[in-house]
DNA sequence: GGGGAAGAGTGGTATAAAGTGGGGATTTGT
DNA sequence: ACAAATCCCCACTTTATACCACTCTTCCCC
C-alpha cells in the first residue's frame, strides 16, 4: 500500500531516479510511478521553466481546476494560464515503460542525454542532471529539525 | 507491550544494533525493530546527510505532513521538500526479514559493508560505523544532569 | 548443566523485471 | 516524392527479487 497525501489523496511519489534519454527523446518511466499511470499522463512545463512536470490525468485535471479558480479570482494571470496549458502534452508509454519527451519540451528544460525524474510528493519531475544537482547542493535550506 | 513516545504515540525504538551490509545493498533489521513494521517501511536521507532515517509508514506520513504544513506556511522551501522526498524509498523485507539500501542512500551516508542501525526513541537512525563512533564520542554536549 | 528446538543473522544462486539501444515500417509535412 | 519524425517491434544488459542453505546464539525443557 502506498501511502497517500493527506491534502490530495493521490499517491505519493518518492525517490530519484537517472535516466538516458535517446535520440529520439525516449525516456523509461521509472517503474515505481509508472504503476501509478493508467496508459497515458499529462507533462508541462513547471513554472520558472527550472524542469518539467509530470501528471497523473486526474492530478492534471485537478491542476488545471485550481488554475482556473486562482484565474477567476485574479491570483493568476491569462499569461500564466496561457503557458501552462499551451506547455502541456499527453505522454504514453511504449511496451517497454517508455514516453516520449518532444523536443520543445526538453529544450525548455535544457535536457539533452540524460536526465533525473524525481518524486517530490504530490508531483514527478524531470530535470536536468546538472541543474538537479544544484537543487542538492542548496544546504542552506537544511533546517530539518523544526519537522524531523 | 512496547513503550510509546507521549508526543507521537507511535512506538519508541531502543538500543544500537550492528549489521553487515552485503554487496547488494542488504541489510538485515533487528528483529526488534522489525516487530514494529508492518510489512513496508520507509527510508530517507536525515536533513545535513550524515546518516539516514528508517520510517514506519505511519510515522512517514505524518512526516511528510508536518513538512507539507511548513511549506504552505512559508516555513519550509521547495528544495527541501525535494530533497526529503526525492531521497525517500519504500522498503521491503525478505523472509530473513532484510531490506535493500539502494546504493544512493549507501553513498549519501557512506555506508559500505556494514552498519549501525540504532534506536534513537521516535525514529530509526542508520549510520556508518565511524560516524557513529563520532556521536558517541561527543561527550562536549553531554549535560544528562538537566534530565536525567 | 546438556541437548534440542527455534529464532536471528549471513551468504549465495536462480529467476524475473527494469532499463537501454536499435531496426524497420508507417505517418507527417514540405 | 522525399526527408523527417513517430511508432511498433525485437534483442541485449543490468539490476532487483525470491528462494534456499548454513551458522550462531538464545531459550527451553529435561
Amino acid at each position: 500500500m502506498k501511502p497517500r497525501d493527506p491534502g490530495t489523496n493521490s499517491t505519493m511519489h518518492l525517490g530519484k531516479h537517472h535516466r538516458s534519454v535517446d535520440d529520439k527523446g525516449r525516456i523509461a518511466m521509472p517503474a515505481t510511478f509508472r504503476d501509478a499511470f493508467d496508459d497515458t499522463g499529462y507533462i508541462a512545463k513547471a513554472p520558472g521553466h527550472h524542469c518539467l512536470t509530470a501528471y497523473l490525468p486526474s492530478d492534471f485535471t485537478a491542476t488545471i481546476e485550481r488554475l482556473e479558480s486562482l484565474l477567476r479570482e485574479g491570483q493568476a494571470t491569462q499569461n500564466e494560464y496561457r503557458q501552462f496549458t499551451s506547455s502541456a502534452v499527453e505522454i504514453s508509454f511504449d511496451a517497454q515503460g517508455r514516453f516520449r519527451l518532444p523536443r520543445e519540451l526538453r529544450d525548455a528544460a535544457r535536457i539533452e542525454d540524460s536526465a533525473i525524474v524525481a518524486g517530490v510528493g504530490t508531483r514527478i519531475e524531470i530535470w536536468n542532471p546538472d541543474l538537479w544537482a544544484g537543487v542538492e547542493a542548496d544546504t542552506d535550506s537544511l533546517r530539518g529539525e523544526r519537522w524531523l
